[in-house]
DNA sequence: CCTGAAAAATTATTCGC
DNA sequence: GCGAATAATTTTTCAGG
């Protein structure tokens, strides 16, 4: 599960990182070693899983989507077939950029980004509500994106 | 800021946050244009700052980072020069995945990815009690990614 | 603004060493 | 892992609708 990365790995996955497209050819010069080796480092971390893709980041002003909010949520039935249930469902609502089961205070912490605060009541009111088993949420509003990660489907 | 997207560039978009490296020939097929247009465009949208960049994402269960908490922080200053240190602070932590400046209840939510508890505790002695004007902090460990959005830069 | 195609440049892959 | 040859892709350009 955990393969044996060497230092020129590690540089190859942080250029790759920063800049997918980065070309064979200039990435061996950065990590001094000729193409084909390189070529075949990458290969074979995409093929054991280490590399999931490729992405095109996108920028959440320029779409016009830079409200965040994050929620916590409580189930009112925290058993396997109920949790599971909940976290289908959260997977196929897009808003929900991310969301983690949560050790004490709460159960599940999502992330939901939106348009504006508008936005996110229907979302609140389409989708989250229709989740299953939710005993109670609250909503955290961002008000500034200090360090940012996010990538969106649109 | 908000530049007009018709269909078709929402659909470039989309498939290029799939896939980042999905060649321009196919590209033109899925979208329905030649590709001459659809290099125009992607080309614009870069210029325009809509496309940011593109990455390699890894997998943090390959990398042996699954361990994710979230960390609320209150300030004991909360003025605007204070925000700003801050602000400026956490930025320089690799490990801080995500920072928001948050509305009620506390002043910052950080997301913090590391190898295990262990690593979090050194984190969190090493950089997070570093950070300037941090009066107290609370932390929630996720227990299960449900959905999960993360490049590292290892 | 798009199509279709050709030419030029760059990049990726293959293979003998 | 190296380096050269080969293959594929991207970029640019342009005439025409």
């Amino acid at each position: 599960m955990e393969p044996a990365l060497d230092a020129t790995d590690r540089k190859i996955l942080s250029e790759l990182v920063a800049n997918a497209r980065l070309p064979i050819t200039e990435l061996a010069r950065r990590v001094g070693l000729s193409k084909t080796p390189v070529a075949a480092r990458i290969k074979a971390m995409e093929e054991m899983g280490l590399i999931t893709g490729y992405r095109a980041i996108l920028s959440p002003l320029k779409l016009g989507m830079t409200h965040v909010t994050y929620l916590e949520v409580r189930l009112s039935d925290t058993r396997e077939r109920a949790l599971a249930a909940f976290n289908a469902a959260v997977r196929a609502i897009e808003e929900v950029e991310e969301c983690y089961m949560i050790a004490g205070g709460f159960d599940y912490l999502l992330k939901v980004r939106s348009r504006d605060m508008a936005d996110y009541r229907r979302i609140m009111g389409e989708k989250i509500s229709a989740l299953p088993h939710v005993h109670a949420t609250s909503s955290y509003v961002a008000m500034e994106a200090v360090v940012e990660q996010s990538w969106m489907s649109l």
